[in-house]
DNA sequence: TTGACTTATTTTACATATAAAATTAATTTC
DNA sequence: GAAATTAATTTTATATGTAAAATAAGTCAA
């Protein structure tokens, strides 16, 4: 008694397991590549990518919003960052609750560094891609993911 | 000066961000329903699956091979699920080095209930595409997950 | 102004992951 | 068969993540 159900769910069985798959082997590769060039692990370069892209600042929980994890996994974050000298927090003259975290000079250096070669390896995990593929998958991942923010 | 190679790069940066988000996106969804409907993380679940698979157990190596993750995180991971009563190890007849971990019958009977909500919600986070572009999407990644296995 | 919220952040307890060292048992080599 | 090597697993130190409680500062209503 199987039906097109049946089918559909084993489509979408398929699909998640190969974004996981998908997920594990590339950011696995990014990981280890940017620790052994850079000393930079991937949840640190998403983080110096948002610091870098607002030289100003971000306030602790913005961080946390645009990185959307939690508040008290970005305090320790933002804690290693300034202990590797990448980042550092200075609290605000308007809100003593608040703080600013911002690249230092050395930080905006090591990120600029750790995007080459975090573009290098993401380009050689997407090789076997040819244009027309990489095209139509960014096109069904666009559609599901603007799916989701509505589907809540 | 921006050429044919500049708009890949792009493309395949926004590849990766659209990755990223619909990893995050279903599996914490995922994560929060199965937590709090079967109190069995993603984690658990994936392990629990693996040995549903083999009903005469697995060893470690080969669990820690089959969930792609360390051997130490395997002893750990396995040592919560025996607290939990989902799983059980017994030591090798033939090599006294090797332990084979299985699941119990509360824990087939958790696992077959924890699927029913995976697939429940994996459903309803797949509504937003259609048949084709389901179809789609799955192509382009097990073209793209064939090509990382073999450039390595 | 004081008492009740709300907001920003940190702390705590825990789960999950890695890499590297330690342990213990099996295997090979001489 | 003792010594060296290999193999299976665990332990340790650390990074990364969550949820929930704690802290501390701002806001607002009476």
């Amino acid at each position: 008694m199987s039906d097109a159900g049946d089918s559909r769910r084993q489509d979408e069985r398929r699909f998640w397991l190969y974004v996981l798959d998908v997920h594990a082997e590339i950011y696995g590769r990014l990981n280890r590549a940017m620790k052994a060039e850079t000393d930079i692990s991937v949840t640190k370069f998403d983080a110096l990518a948002q610091l870098y892209r607002y030289p100003d600042g971000l306030t602790m929980s913005a961080l946390s919003e645009a990185l959307r994890v939690t508040n008290g996994n970005v305090s320790g974050l933002v804690a290693r960052l300034e202990k590797d000298g990448l980042a550092e927090r200075t609290m605000s003259e308007q809100d003593r609750r608040s703080f600013t975290a911002r690249l230092t000079p050395e930080g905006r250096e090591r990120f600029e560094r750790a995007l080459a070669v975090h573009d290098r390896v993401l380009s050689h995990c997407l090789d076997p891609l040819t244009e027309p593929d990489l095209a139509e998958a960014l096109g069904s991942l666009r559609r599901l993911n603007a799916g989701l923010k509505i589907t809540g």
